[in-house]
DNA sequence: ATTATTGTACTAAGAAGTTAATACAATAAT
DNA sequence: ATTATTGTATTAACTTCTTAGTACAATAAT
């Protein structure tokens, strides 16, 4: 899997949202045990700090747990993930909406433009 | 108009997002001249450096000019203007349907969500 | 002519993020 | 029993971001 880091945006900040899209996605499905801390900094190549960083407040959200010694699995709670994925979803529509909004588009032009890229995507 | 700067990201580069969507919307019009250096630092609640940093970014992307003495304008090419805005709505959808798919979305999942988020615009 | 405003430049200090190096305790693997 | 792996913690150095303070040159306003 690809880390691709912008900058001018932390990285550990980055991280969370990648390894959160990755649970989200079930890529790590739940129950899963995550790689090693130190693995998972030499794959994303930064510091096994700044992954550790990410994995803490990744903890602090209840999207992963860890077992002191065994690793750092993600959480069984299925209905946290499921409501991960629709909070994420719903998230990155406002998000697109407000932005759409802020460049002057109405309502009528962002559902107009949409449904042009929509048949893009096809 | 509000700044609100969220946390984690550098200042400065919110700043350039900010004033970019501003200049798209035609907030600032085209020719239009802008507050001085000073006056958006003191509006945005930041150091008179950090907008100054933000400005000569728009500069660097030909969105204004300054005329020494006179002030800072924004640019008089509406085809600057109009393909920026092209270019900003394009950019927002692409980011949006990556992260989408990011979390697991197939394409068909993805037209039928937004089909149901854009009803709610309405 | 004088004053105020403009963009611009510079230095210094502090805050935040990142890397590096090292260490410890617990336990799984051998 | 010993070794390797795990998460976790600590300290130091470095870079980047932000603020603060100051200054200068050009020109619009008075």
């Amino acid at each position: 899997m690809e880390w691709n880091f912008k900058n001018g945006i932390p990285i550990y900040t980055q991280i969370i949202d990648e390894m959160t899209m990755r649970i989200a996605s079930g890529l790590y499905a739940p129950g899963e045990k995550l790689p090693s801390v130190r693995d998972l900094a030499m794959d994303a190549g930064v510091n096994p700090n700044t992954m550790q960083r990410a994995l803490a407040e990744l903890e602090r959200r209840e999207l992963v747990f860890s077992e002191r010694t065994s690793g750092r699995f993600v959480t069984k709670e299925e209905s946290v993930l499921k409501a991960l994925h629709e909070e994420l979803a719903r998230k990155y529509f406002e998000e697109f909406a407000d932005k759409l909004r802020k460049i002057g588009m109405t309502g009528e032009e962002i559902t107009g433009a949409v449904r042009r890229w929509l048949e893009e995507i096809r």
